[in-house]
DNA sequence: CCTTCTCTCTACCATTTGGTAGAGAGGTTT
DNA sequence: AAACCTCTCTACCAAATGGTAGAGAGAAGG
């Protein structure tokens, strides 16, 4: 097999993990190259500026994420187990690339700029979500609300459980592999019973 | 009337906005010292460092939040009602000071080494909170579900729905006054749905 | 009046930062 | 073989950063 990968993908992996992980600030070009096993004028000479590097980096992100969620959502699910199934997708990437949703938070700090790249991207599949939870609405599988809102609440509860480990150790929630698997369960059942209609 | 505020406290005041706004690494003490008319070695009198300062904003925003808390905490309400007038504190807050939110998220980003001094400030409080949701499902006024996994939830959902302004703007939702009363009525039946126990 | 304490300042400094200029090595094309 | 292209490097640099040393001003106390 052949293992090799070029340079400036190993760039822009790195880069992401960095950015994700530390931030923007807190990352410096450097400390990436040396990780890397190379001088900062090689990250310079494929991306022009750190701004530029960064740039790429959400390009990146964001196609994967977008790409993730097409997927999951282009199985004809509905309702409920269809939100199931994209929290679950949400936790296995918490899991296996956690800065992908450390950038997430990084972008969407407020007083970003940065923050319309990322929602460009993701505007359209953020549009398709909420058009799945209107029409789910509609057919009554879900309970009836503000369709931006509830998408919002969502997003908001399922990242922030997926990846605030931090927060969550505060909680006294260990995180082992073991309650990464309960956490994902609880998380479930609050959501179910926050979508489930009242069914009258 | 005395409008005089000692130096100190001006710059903790300052130095909680700008570590809160744009984070800890993107604040410098020649920036921060400027905002305030003031020399960088002012700063470093009364803080021998940046990160002393950091520090000791951490505690100033933690005695705050606990303040806050427990005093909302401390009327007596019970079950879902007592969890919506948290939620709707929260708002105030997020509405009248966002970096005191803005640090918190920060403090807790994935390997932060400042988020014990965090956790041992609000420990108690979310102890508190945490034998309050165990109580009241007792009581039956609360779906019955793992009370740390709950607080988990109920605080990614209200802490990000109050103060992930950019995700917002991202999903169609306006930032106005307007909106984040809108806002806060959908999470409160968001969260009403995700609480009340099943009356079987 | 002199000393001492509190506070803010000027003067520096070593290090790190993002970035420029351009050389050199190796391969491909003409 | 000469010219060119791709890629990584060495050599610098100006600006910004956190921090040290210590002077000076003013109030308080002896």
């Amino acid at each position: 097999m052949n293992n090799f990968v070029p340079t400036r993908q190993r760039v822009l992996d790195a880069a992401l993990s960095a950015f994700g992980t530390d931030g923007y600030s807190a990352t410096s070009l450097d400390a990436l190259a040396e990780q890397l096993g190379v001088r900062k004028q090689t990250i310079l000479y494929y991306f022009p500026s750190k701004q530029a590097l960064f740039d790429s980096v959400i390009d990146a992100a964001a196609q994967d994420l977008v790409e993730l969620f097409e997927q999951e959502a282009s199985r004809g699910m509905t309702g409920i187990d269809q939100v199931e199934a994209i929290v679950r997708r949400i936790f296995r990437l918490a899991v296996n690339r956690p800065e992908l949703l450390g950038l997430v938070r990084e972008v969407t700090r407020p007083g970003s700029i940065t923050v319309g790249r990322l929602s460009a991207h993701v505007g359209p599949t953020v549009d398709r979500a909420r058009r799945f939870l209107e029409s789910e609405m509609e057919a009554g599988r879900l309970r009836r609300s503000d369709p931006s809102m509830l998408l919002l609440s969502l997003y908001s509860t399922v990242v922030g459980v997926a990846s605030e480990l931090e927060v969550q150790r505060a909680m006294g929630i260990p995180p082992s592999r073991r309650a990464t698997v309960v956490r994902r369960a609880e998380l479930t059942r609050f959501v179910r019973a926050a979508l489930a209609p009242t069914d009258a």
